[in-house]
DNA sequence: ATCACGAGGATTTTT
DNA sequence: TCCTCGTGAT
């Protein structure tokens, strides 16, 4: 055990009881839970097959598997389990699909299909369209990270409104069993109410899980908490890594309060802090300790590092959100080429996705290479959700959310009158749409011509259910080919190009696909495919291999986990940062926050810049200094805009058309 | 069915 | 201001 400090190796090896280990940022968490798998393995004598590391993300997951990989023989990793919260949820809930109410086969819908659902089922209320789809998928979800049933939520109900909504719920909630299909939140939610209901269940899981670990512990929500309680049992063997100052998605359900409820739950609980920090200067560390001491804790902790001082932060004024972009650029090409700095130790870190758009004319005006993340996920794609609804009714023919996608696409000739009358007669018999289109009692609500267009479509699907039990993803292929996928993207793309890039999306889901069928994953049924690609990103993967030198450019959020030499932290103004409906809402906390998240990310430079005026929504609105700017200390930060007109600055900038110049011959 | 226009909304978004 | 969604006219 070599390299670790004296906390550090204490939470590696501390396995008496339960654990917290309050990690802060940059102080080394994923090394001790990476640590601890192999120590519990050569040491502690437990077998891989029952230690399990829950993570947030898939690329948690796949760095924390890297990095575990890389210490331990692969033979001696066999069996041990790594994945994000959701996946575990889903495979108990397939190997136990019975004991949730579901059959085998079940589809997963996607916030996105959420929505779609509400959506479709508010057009047949009766003022229905006063509602917000959206608003109303979010008080669900809340409901279900709280493990409130539709029962309980109608109970709690305050005002007529709150009664509506938890009417939406039940509605939603059978229509989710009618289609034999789960959201997000049921993959935890029905793990969770398994274990409560079932104590056989809980021996089965709590003999598999000896060693539990979970990663970003703060994030987790009410029905994590619990999912993780009744995993663990009163033998309570895990740790837990969180830090409750990097808390910033309250507003997506997490309960940061759940590292302080161990403490009751689990009056043994042993609690590490983890205090070093080997990422930034000394000088940032103390900007970042000075500004998070406003926030009140439960578990005071102080980082040190043992770096020098560094470079002074500073702080550049600007006229404009332009002026603003201007200047930062200007200090990346400073950067770039006065001190030798690579574009990919840069970051430019903003509150909201819409700051991006001066960052990015400015990068481009200057030949700057950058990486924008955030923006619209693969999965969100028309063309993939397209044939993911395909996926999801040839594997789970109740599936009607996914029968309304794809019945007339591409076009059918199925319109929307025959649906309703088909939508009609299934609901009186109680059938699926995909059942009804096929019984002869339609003839007397449908022509024969339509009964034709909608026997074509269920022949099409039973087909290929037929051929994907034994060759899943070739179906998925002919399926293609066979409605002449390609063909209707042409016809509905605005040019050759948009319908080429959403082809490629098609054939990368299906390469994809592929290379999911003969690596670890085999032996997959088009049902499994279909809900695990639901919980992956492929663009993931797409990322990495794009590479290269570039300025990154993201949100505070996306930013999480990230470290970077030289952070340039934008827009510190009240209504941006703390953001104005956190100010209306007063959860400024989180926003202070997620400014400490951002000042944390840098390891050498950091850079806050601030307008005094920005436009928004078409309007000239003079700016007010973020009030987090205030809460540091002034003498450790330089207000200036000295790199404007320097020398120094005119150099760089003749460079910058050197580089261009460069560019442009390199294209060539 | 397809386009054009207008209203409304415009944080963050691990799964 | 600008983008997205839904509607209404062709």
């Amino acid at each position: 055990m070599t390299g670790l400090n004296p906390r550090q190796l204490e939470a590696v090896h501390y396995t008496a009881g339960p654990l917290l280990v309050l990690a802060g940022a940059g102080s080394g968490k994923t090394r001790v839970i990476t640590r601890k798998i192999a120590h519990l393995i050569d040491q502690g004598g437990i077998s891989p097959r029952h230690i399990c590391a829950l993570t947030f993300t898939n690329k948690a997951a796949r760095e924390m598997r890297e990095r575990v990989g890389s210490r331990i023989k692969g033979a001696e990793t066999r069996g041990l389990t790594i994945s994000t919260f959701h996946t575990l949820g889903l495979d108990m809930l397939r190997r136990h699909p019975e004991r949730a109410g579901l059959r085998p086969r079940f589809s997963l819908l996607d916030a996105q299909d959420a929505e779609a659902l509400i959506k479709e089922h508010l057009r047949h209320t009766k003022g229905g369209d006063a509602f917000s789809p959206a608003a109303i998928q979010h008080r669900i979800s809340r409901w279900k990270n709280d493990l409130v049933d539709p029962a309980q939520a109608e109970s709690l109900a305050e005002d007529d409104f709150e009664a509506r909504l938890a009417g939406f719920y039940a509605d939603y909630e059978r229509s989710l069993r009618a289609y034999n299909a789960v959201d997000f939140d049921d993959l935890i939610l029905g793990p969770a109410r398994m274990l409560a209901e079932h104590p056989e269940l809980r021996e089965t899981w709590q003999g598999r899980i000896r060693y539990l670990l979970v990663d970003e512990y703060q994030d987790t929500n009410g029905a994590q908490y619990d999912l993780v309680r009744r995993l663990v049992g009163p033998r309570a063997a895990f740790t837990v890594v969180g830090d409750d100052d990097q808390s910033i998605y309250a507003w997506r359900g997490a309960r940061p309060e759940n590292l302080a409820r161990l403490q009751t739950d689990y009056p043994h609980l042993k609690v590490i802090m983890l205090e070093q920090n080997y990422r930034s200067s000394a000088t940032i560390l103390g900007l970042a300790n000075t500004l998070i001491a406003n926030n009140p804790h439960v578990f005071e902790k102080r980082l040190w590092s043992e770096h020098g001082p560094g470079e002074p932060p500073r702080v550049l004024h600007c006229k404009d959100e332009g002026h603003e972009a201007e200047q930062v650029v200007s200090e990346i090409l400073h950067l770039k080429f006065a001190e030798g700095a690579d574009f990919g130790d840069i970051a430019i870190l903003y509150r909201g996705n819409h700051q991006a758009r001066p960052f990015e004319k400015a990068l481009r005006e200057h030949n700057v290479p950058y990486v924008l993340s955030g923006g619209t996920s693969f999965f969100a794609r028309a063309e993939v959700k397209d044939l993911m609804a395909y996926l999801r009714l040839i594997a789970n023919p109740q599936d009607d959310a996914a029968f309304l996608r794809i019945v007339n696409t591409p076009r059918r000739e199925i319109g929307p009158t025959t649906l309703e009358k088909l939508a009609n007669y299934a609901r009186e018999r109680e059938i699926h749409l995909l059942d009804a289109c096929g019984e002869i009692g339609l003839g007397e609500h449908l022509s024969e011509r339509q009964r034709e267009r909608l026997h074509a479509f269920t022949a099409l699907v039973s087909e290929h259910a037929r051929r994907g039990e034994t060759d899943p993803v070739g179906t998925m292929r002919a399926l293609v080919e066979t409605i002449d996928y390609a063909a209707w993207l042409r016809e509905n793309a605005s040019s050759q190009a948009v319908a080429d890039r959403r082809y490629a999306n098609i054939t990368d889901l299906l390469d994809w696909l592929g290379a999911l069928k003969k690596g670890e994953l085999q032996e997959k049924t088009l049902a499994e495919m279909a809900t695990l690609l639901t919980l992956m990103d492929v663009m993931e993967r797409q990322d990495e291999d794009e590479g290269g030198d570039r300025v990154s450019l993201m949100t505070l959020h996306a930013a999480k986990g990230l470290e970077f030499p030289h952070v340039f932290l934008v827009g510190m103004e009240e209504e941006l940062l703390p953001h104005r409906t956190s100010i209306e809402e007063e959860t400024i906390e989180e926003e202070r926050r997620l400014a400490y998240v951002g000042i944390t990310r840098a390891q050498r430079t950091l850079t806050f810049t601030l307008t005094r005026r920005r436009k928004r929504y078409g309007e000239w609105v003079t700016s007010e200094p973020s009030r987090f700017l205030a809460e540091l200390p002034k003498d450790q930060l330089r207000w200036d805009n000295a790199r404007d007109e320097t020398p120094e600055n005119r150099k760089a900038r003749g460079l910058s058309h050197l580089h261009a110049l460069k560019g442009m011959l390199d294209v060539d």
